[in-house]
RNA sequence: CCGCCCUUAGCUCAGUUGGAUAGAGUAUCAGAUUCCGAUUCUGAGGGCCGUGAGUUCGAGUCUCGCAGGGCGGGCCA
């Protein structure tokens, strides 16, 4: 079908140069657009553009244009409606793209990033924090836009910034050893480091001794005190251990866990370099970079103590990765709030005379609210991650103990199902969009949702599982409306693919695949499958086994397992 | 005070470079299974696309003003 679109343009060039309107390849490309309602066609030509060089209506040109486009191969049937040429593409061309699918298990996939490295910056919890919803955004936009790149070629590098140096450890070292001991953790976990951590902050409020004593500890651990290290490398020990679990549950893994501490000693030399190229100015004892010229607010790199800050930790980071992996893009996913300091380091690297700049990517993310009141673990209003999948994949537990007792591996597809279905609630909406999280919805999985993807996918593959190879030849079969409109959509999974990744826009992947699973629903319950006969079997076994694999491979995009039966 | 983002059906949201009658789900009501998985499918009602101008043959989409909401704005991250 996209060769049709091809074979079109061209045709299109021809056709208008004969009435002397001569326009590139990519101007008569640009020409045509999909109807908005399948029905009108597969492809149309709006002529309101040509009206003012031909000086002609637009109706009129297009039925003049019309019979220029008779026999053109691919071609089944051409119709001047108002101002648009609509073309609908023959039926061999559907059977085609059909074909082509099964020929491809990585359909959808491409080359265009081949020889490029992409490194993504996401998730990125806290160490000795509890993983909560407001880490679930991060978490799976940025896996889904990591394997959105993969599926494009490039080589990609997720990293985990963890959020693992800074004064919190010198109160929770202190705690640790004050309040605490190592059974007590062992056996609280997390639990127990955050009762520490709230601890100490409550006791500080009444203690100013204790604000010192934790800024003690903390320069004992920076200045490489074996016992401090022992105890942090303790807790981040704990802490990953908790988050390998969750990341476990969602089938995310990073290449690196490089965070806060790792960068802690390499911000001097850049600092340095910031200072040497003339960019920092001291103001009100601070040093900082002033951006005036982009309009923005200064960019503060040293506090007037001399340390350092996050601009700071961030622009080393990027400097390290650019040398170390020596990236395309670097794409930070984190919320929208940090919109303005993104823009700001990116301009202090570029005005540091790093054209690479360009390659950095801030991908911001709508806020999360709950009762819409901002997450806070101080007040208690959280709605940890782990408890959110917990419940999900009781309660698809509980629906397929109801439908299907039968089935086998149970546990397997509630998780699969329930853990899914957060997933894809995560990554439905454009991301910007805030968001307000309430349990009933967050637990509703009727309609839009990723169990109706995942069910869909699991008819199909009771289609194959049932009907044999997807193979034959159905050669010269005229596809029904159901048929045609499903293969339609079909053929739009690459540049769908194409759009999410150009967007760094995980909804768009599951919309479609929402859209792609109605029609094969509709095609599934207006055509017999596995009793159809002769060509028209073929054909459909070819097309469920075709949805499969486009369903497959989009579940795939977005983090979520498939599941073969549900 | 300044900057950025958001505003489309009762609710949650789509709407790709400006294009044909603004679409899904949900909720409400009415239907469909002798047959491949009913977590399915069909139909009905439901809209001054926040508001006012402008650009255009054509605006939900672009520009400007205004209103409401969210988030930021030098020593947190």
């Amino acid at each position: 079908m996209r060769d049709n679109k091809t074979i079109l343009i061209e045709k299109t060039a021809i056709v208008l140069a004969e009435k002397g309107v001569t326009l590139s390849q990519t101007e008569t490309a640009a020409l045509f657009e999909k109807p908005s309602d399948p029905k009108l066609g597969d492809l149309a030509l709006p002529c309101f553009k040509l009206a003012k060089t031909l000086r002609q209506a637009p109706p009129k040109i297009a039925s003049d244009l019309a019979p220029l486009f008779e026999g053109t191969e691919g071609i089944a049937r051409i119709e001047a409606v108002g101002g648009y040429l609509n073309f609908f593409y023959d039926s061999a061309s559907c059977l085609s793209v059909v074909e082509e699918i099964l020929q491809n298990d990585r359909y959808g996939s491409s080359d265009v990033g081949t020889g490029k490295t992409v490194c993504l910056d996401f998730s990125s919890p806290n160490i000795a924090k509890r993983f909560h919803l407001g880490h679930l955004g991060t978490t799976v936009i940025g896996n889904a836009i990591r394997n959105l790149f993969d599926f494009c070629g490039y080589k990609t590098v997720a990293i985990n910034h963890l959020g693992d140096w800074g004064t919190q450890f010198g109160k929770l070292i202190y705690a640790y050893k004050h309040w605490s001991s190592k059974e007590q953790v062992e056996q609280g976990g997390i639990d127990e480091l955050v009762r520490l951590y709230v601890t100490f902050c409550n006791q500080e409020a009444e203690d100013d001794a204790l604000k010192q004593a934790a800024r003690d500890a903390f320069h004992l651990l920076e200045e490489g005190d074996a016992e401090s290290l022992e105890i942090w490398e303790y807790f981040k020990e704990i802490s990953l251990r908790e988050y390998q679990k969750t990341y476990d549950l969602l089938g995310i893994t990073f290449d690196s866990y490089n965070g806060e501490a790792f960068f802690s000693d390499k911000m001097p030399a850049v600092v340095d370099e910031i200072r040497s190229k003339g960019l920092l100015e001291l103001d009100n004892g601070a040093s900082v970079v002033r951006l005036d010229e982009e309009n923005m607010p200064p960019c503060l790199i040293l506090k007037s103590d001399g340390s350092t800050l996050y601009p700071s930790r961030d622009i080393a980071a990027a400097i390290w990765r650019k040398n170390e992996y020596d990236f395309e893009k670097c794409v930070y996913v984190t919320s929208a709030g940090q919109s303005l300091h993104f823009a700001q380091w990116f301009s202090v690297v570029r005005r540091m005379g790093y054209e690479w700049a360009d390659g950095l990517v801030h991908v911001p993310y709508g806020t999360m609210s709950v009762g819409g009141e901002k997450l806070a673990s101080r007040t208690g209003n959280v709605v940890l991650l782990d408890d959110l999948l917990a419940e999900a994949v009781r309660k698809c537990g509980a629906v397929i103990e109801e439908k299907h007792p039968d089935l086998d591996n149970k546990a397997q597809i509630a998780e699969a199902v329930g853990v899914g279905a957060v997933v894809f609630n995560a990554l439905a909406n454009n991301r910007i969009k805030d968001s307000d999280f309430n349990w009933e919805d967050a637990l509703s999985f009727e309609g839009n949702a990723g169990p109706y993807v995942q069910y869909t996918y699991a008819r199909s593959a009771s289609i194959l599982r049932k009907g044999g190879e997807p193979a034959g030849d159905n050669t010269g079969y005229e596809p029904c409306a159901e048929e045609t409109a499903l293969v339609g959509k079909l053929a739009e999974f690459p540049e769908t693919v194409a759009r999410a990744l150009a967007e760094y826009e995980p909804s768009i992947v599951s919309r479609y695949l929402l859209a792609v699973c109605a029609l094969f629903n509709q095609f599934y319950h207006n055509c017999r499958i596995l009793n159809a006969e002769g060509a028209s079997r073929i054909f459909r076994i070819k097309l469920a086994a075709a949805t499969h694999t486009v369903i497959g491979n989009g579940l795939d995009l977005l983090g979520i397992r498939r599941t073969e039966e549900i």
